[in-house]
DNA sequence: TTTCTATTGCAACTGATTCTCAATTACAAT
DNA sequence: ATTGTAATTGAGAATCAGTTGCAATAGAAA
């Protein structure tokens, strides 16, 4: 459970499990959908959820170092994040016309990223591919 | 010549290619290294070109535009560019402990993409891949 | 020349993110 | 239960990249 994951990795840092980061935890959780800071505030407030902007960009990076939440689509002037845990890595696809973003992930794309690393001398830890253009519904009006 | 595809895509637009638009032109094309706007500005004011801020972030979405620069590593908080021209599409590999950047092209990753898009009945039109880790030096230094 | 539109620099502005700081809390040790 | 210590919090100020409004300027076309 997510919850576990992320009291472990904070009591080995020193820190605390706090109703705070626990919400903002509970709330990054509720949904699959890629989502930004700001999308986090607004929903926690609606619910009744007290937290400020200050705790949910202090917990945020947390979430990333320990795994469980990822940053995806660097396209925007805002930063958005995507839950991991429960998910495999994957890449996407972003139609630009409607924002739509399509999941996608392929053992033979990843494995040949691998090698091509191999043949660098690189060891690879992280990567992010993001493809842009026009997906199926997009493509067919435009015609 | 990049001076000549700028000049043709502004007048295509009602544009017009002015010292200032040229200057910025130039200097993007002086290097082959990656260029944050700041860096653009920096060095322009060494050399006692007189450009203002303004001029630069309005002609970069210009280059954008027509082809000749694309943006790279949306790690930072700013955005990063290279000029294109001259130069095929390329992927990037970046050390996150030296912040040396390779770049690295495969015929056959672009093919597989290429595939996978298909798949999905989405019409790419750009892509990144951003692989994030060790570089050789680093990684041996890390031993 | 007159008119028209695009362009410029500057400074003010914006929006996202980070930081500062005083007040609060958790919790381990008395 | 009380205290000491360090972590945490919210509020707002500060920062920083990027954008915008505007008055002055420059050119091209008429
Ligand atoms: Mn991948
Ligand atoms: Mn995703
Ligand atoms: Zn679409
Ligand atoms: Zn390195």
């Amino acid at each position: 459970m997510e919850d576990k994951i992320f009291k472990e990795f904070l009591e080995k840092k020193g820190l605390k499990f706090t109703k705070e980061r626990a919400a903002v935890l509970k709330e990054v959780f509720s949904t699959h959908n890629h989502f930004d800071p700001d999308d986090l505030l607004i929903k926690m407030r609606k619910k009744g959820i007290r937290v400020s902007k200050a705790s949910i960009y202090r917990t945020l990076p947390l979430l990333l170092e320990c795994g469980l939440v990822e940053q995806v689509e660097k396209i925007d002037k805002h930063a958005h994040y995507e839950h991991t845990f429960g998910h495999g890595h994957h890449d996407h696809l972003i139609c630009t016309k409607c924002g739509r973003i399509i999941s996608l992930f392929s053992e033979k794309l990843e494995r040949l990223q691998e090698k091509l690393c191999k043949k660098e001398n690189f060891r690879s830890i992280s990567h992010t591919l993001e493809i842009r253009g026009y997906c199926s519904k997009c493509n067919a009006k435009l015609k």
